[in-house]
RNA sequence: GGGCCGGUAGCUCAGCGGUAGAGCACCUGACUUUUAAUCAGGGUGUCCUGGGUUCGAUCCCCAGCCGGCUCACCA
């Protein structure tokens, strides 16, 4: 017996050592399983529907032994694989001696192979009166604490697999967010669209107002960002003749960490020739809804103590309506950027010089839109000097047909008729260039290639982008962006 | 980057200017249908790190590291 001061590690060690020793190798390369647990429970509850109170059949199931209950000559312990768990029952004289030693000699957090038959206990559970137990891995670290589970969060994250051991909810929420992700390519494959990969390592970041990551290629000897955006790549194949296209992937913005941005995360874009920001409107609501049905089951969701209503039609306002009722500020009314900061200015509202016009519409919106934004609600027609991407608004060139869907306080979705005049796209860059040589780090940079492809023609489209991970926060009802990614970006140690 | 809060046993946490505490886990013993098993016994520790104050610091002070929330920035 392990001495009393020896670690709990140099203790399960001194087990594994001694089990080489008799010749049993802790970590074998596989095991025949029949069943997973939760096939076991709805088996056994089916043969007793058909009056089977004591079956024979025999069940091989394994897993980690999540609880450990001895009582001499009767051992109890659950056994959790990856559908749920179920108890093991081993007794002494069933066993022998010799194999009864050995269940003594297994821990909590060891991977196990039981074989038994199934019966219900006095207390009613469904149980494997184990006729054999196998080691499958030997753990040497204790498994979180069983009751309060994993609390600390900084362990949650850095070794997520202790947080999915300990905590169901956490686990649950990775679920959700997959299946979200498979019924949303499901619902688009539908439609027609195609999903396509492009380049992450890009010689220029566009498509997006961010500060990208920079990084480097030694063959070629030349510097490379990550992409910000999938957008002007994914608009090269609408005018290559996809007309409808889409990619779910990791963009990557060298900004702060909060509970509602990681510095990696993946965003879902898709084009459609042919289509307007009103189509991609109807999309998105239906979309969405569509997948809280599916994934969830309900068409409600709840949010920070918000139940929200996804059925459509959402609500639809426009920018200048949406400002003005949540600030007082007509924005259109100041048409430059001078008398916007200095009404701004006059409401208490202080912004960095180096702010364009569109960049303090932006600021409008994130300050007094947004945080207002609790029921799921399209706020349209946006300043042309915000979106260069985006085509004007015939009636009101100086907004574009864009949208921005927001929900529990969150943008969920940003989507435009997407510019597609070569000549106005270039002018639109160049605009964009000023912005930056007045302090801008943050605009659109020209990407000659990308105009070129515009050169040779891309047919009306309607363009989207949608925040998965926002978008699983709401589905899960997570209020931070961390507890939906599952390696989320933290400081390195030491 | 700023502000606030936190870091004590494997886990969840309490505590205090004077040799470090509880529950779970772990170890020893009892127990053949238990299930947060129970009962008896055992504390297993770089009190985040480094300085300082002090007779004495886990506690007080300073600096740093890591994390959370929040503000700023963004999606």
């Amino acid at each position: 017996m392990p001495d009393r001061g020896e670690s709990i590690y140099e203790q399960r060690l001194a087990k594994l050592t001694k089990l080489r020793q008799r010749g049993v190798e802790p970590y074998p390369h596989r095991y025949h399983r029949s069943h997973t647990t939760q096939d076991v429970v709805f088996l056994f509850q089916d043969l007793e529907k058909e009056g089977k109170t004591n079956p024979e059949t025999v069940f091989q199931v394994a897993g980690r032994i999540a609880a450990l209950r001895g009582m001499g000559k009767a051992t109890f312990m659950d056994i959790r694989d990856g559908w749920g768990k179920i108890q093991a029952y081993c007794r002494a004289d069933a066993l022998g001696k010799e194999e009864y030693a050995a269940i003594k000699d297994l821990d909590l957090g060891d991977i196990v192979g039981i074989e038994g038959r199934a019966f219900r206990t006095h207390t009613g559970e469904i149980t494997l009166e184990v006729s054999q137990a196998t080691l499958l891995s030997k753990s040497l670290l204790p498994p979180p604490e069983k009751w309060h589970g994993l609390r600390d969060v900084e362990i949650r994250y850095r070794q997520r697999y202790l947080d999915l051991m300990a905590n169901q909810e956490a686990r649950q929420a990775f679920v959700t967010r997959s299946r979200i992700l498979a019924a949303m390519r499901r619902f688009l494959d539908g439609r027609g669209f195609l999903e396509v990969e492009t380049p992450i390592l890009l010689p220029q970041a566009g498509g997006a107002m961010a500060r990208p990551f920079q990084t480097y290629h030694n063959a070629l000897d030349c510097q490379l960002y990550l992409r910000i955006a999938t957008e002007l790549h994914l608009k090269r194949l609408i005018v290559g003749g996809f007309e409808r296209v889409y990619e779910i992937g990791r963009i990557f913005r060298n900004e702060g960490i909060s509970t509602r941005h990681n510095p990696e995360f993946t965003s879902l874009e898709s084009y459609q020739a042919y289509a307007d920001y009103n189509d991609v409107m109807a999309i998105v609501e239906e979309m969405v809804c569509h997948l809280a049905k599916e994934v969830l089951g309900t068409a409600t969701i709840t949010f920070k103590e918000h139940q929200i209503d996804l059925t459509p039609p959402w609500r639809r306002i426009t920018l200048r309506q949406a400002i003005l009722e949540h600030c007082g500020i007509d924005f259109p009314a100041f048409p430059d950027a001078q008398s916007l900061r200095e009404e701004m200015l006059r409401r208490g509202i202080s912004v960095e010089e180096w702010k364009g016009r569109g960049k303090l519409v932006d600021e409008l919106i994130s300050t007094f839109v947004e945080p207002n934004m609790i029921q799921p609600t399209f706020v349209l027609d946006y300043p042309v000097e915000l979106s260069p991407l985006a085509k004007r608004k015939p009636e009101e060139p100086h907004l574009v047909e864009r949208f921005e869907g927001f929900m529990g306080g969150m943008e969920i979705a940003n989507a435009f008729t997407e510019l597609n005049d070569p000549l106005e796209q270039r002018e639109r860059f160049r605009e964009q260039l000023r912005q930056r040589e007045m302090g801008d780090e943050e605009t659109e940079t020209l990407d000659e290639d990308f105009l070129t492809a515009l050169e040779h023609g891309m047919p009306p489209t309607g363009g989207l982008g949608m925040g998965i991970d926002r978008l699983a926060m709401l589905f899960t009802g997570q209020p931070s962006i961390r507890d939906v990614i599952l390696f989320p970006m933290l400081r390195q140690k030491e």
